[in-house]
DNA sequence: GCTTATAATGAAAAAGATTTTCAATAGTAA
DNA sequence: TTACTATTGAAAATCTTTTTCATTATAAGC
C-alpha cells in the first residue's frame, strides 16, 4: 500500500514531464513512507544516509514540486511550520502526537452548526477551516514520556 | 476600551520589572489596537513612521516579551506564520479574513463528540486543538474583492 | 534635582533558512 | 548513440532572526 503510493508518485512526476532521478527516488520513498511531518533539514539528513552527495537545495526543489502536485502538504505546528507529510485526498484534518510528531488524518468534523453561528455573529462569510488535534499517540502513552521513538 | 488595554499592557510590563521606553509605548499601542495579525517587518514599518530610529531588533525583542507575558499570541496562516495579535483570555478560536487579514475571536466550539470519536478510533489521547475559520469579513464582502483596506 | 545601577537600545556581526545562479551531469526520446 | 534539456550540487545571494557590544536612558534611592 505504501509501495503503491511510491509508484503512484513516481508516475505522477513522470506524467508531468519530470525525470526520475536518484535524488527524487530517495525523497519520494522517504516522504511516501513517513508517518510524521519532516522539514527540509530532517529530510536531507535522512536521505543523505542513502545518497550522501544529495544537496539540500534538491530537497527544497523536490518538496516544492511534490507540493505543487498536491502529493504532499505542509503541516503547521506550534514550534515548526515548514514540515511536510503525504497529502490526503479530500477534506481531512490532522491529529498530531505532540511527543513524537506522528501524524494521522481523520475526517467528519461536525462544524456546520458552529460555522453558521459564527457567520451570524460576525458577519463573515466562512469559506474554509483548519482543525488540528494534538495529543499523545498510543506508543507515547505507553512509554509515559520516558523515551521518544523518532523516525529511523 | 482599547486605551484600557494599552494601559493594562504597560502596567503589566512595569509590574515585571520592565522599563517603559519610547519603542515600547509605540509597539504596545500598535499591537493593542490592531485588528489583524502583524509580523515583525510590518510592525517595524508601521512603528517607524512615528519613531524613525526604531530598530527592527527592538521589535523582535518586544514581541518576545509580550508573548511571554501572554499579552499577544502568534497567528498561523497559510502564507505567514510569524504574525502576532492581541491575545484573548481563555480558550478561544480565530476567524480570519483571507482578503484583508482582519482577525476576530470566537468561542464555544462543539468538538467534544468529535474528539471522543477520534480518540476511540486512533488510540490517541487528545490534549489540545487548533481551530481556525477563514473567510471574508463584512467589509471585504461589500468591496467584492476590488480593493483591500489594510492597516494604516 | 542629582547620582547610580542596570535594563534597553540600535548598529553591526553572526547565524540560519531559503532562493538564485551557473556550469556540469544525466535522463529521455529519437 | 546522439541530442536535447531537465536536474543536479556548489557557491553566491538573499532574507530572517539572533547575538554581541558599546551607548543611552529609565527608575529607584538619596
Ligand atoms: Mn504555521
Ligand atoms: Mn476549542
Ligand atoms: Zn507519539
Ligand atoms: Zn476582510
Amino acid at each position: 500500500m505504501i509501495e503503491e503510493r511510491v509508484q503512484e508518485w513516481l508516475g505522477r512526476l513522470q506524467a508531468c514531464g519530470c525525470r526520475l532521478t536518484g535524488p527524487r527516488y530517495i525523497l519520494v520513498e522517504i516522504l511516501a513512507r513517513a508517518d510524521r511531518a519532516l522539514n527540509p533539514q530532517e529530510l536531507h539528513a535522512i536521505a543523505s544516509q542513502r545518497y550522501p552527495s544529495l544537496g539540500l537545495v534538491s530537497v527544497y526543489r523536490t518538496l516544492e514540486r511534490l507540493e505543487s502536485l498536491h502529493l504532499i502538504q505542509r503541516v503547521h505546528q506550534p514550534d515548526k511550520c515548514q514540515a511536510y507529510i503525504a497529502a490526503f485526498d479530500g477534506h481531512q484534518h490532522l491529529l498530531l502526537c505532540s511527543q513524537c510528531g506522528r501524524v494521522r488524518f481523520f475526517d467528519g468534523d461536525e462544524l456546520g452548526g458552529l460555522v453558521r453561528r459564527v457567520e451570524q455573529e460576525s458577519g463573515y462569510r466562512v469559506e474554509d477551516h483548519w482543525l488540528q488535534l494534538f495529543g499523545l499517540c498510543d506508543q507515547c502513552q505507553a512509554l509515559q514520556g520516558n523515551e521518544v521513538v523518532l523516525y529511523e
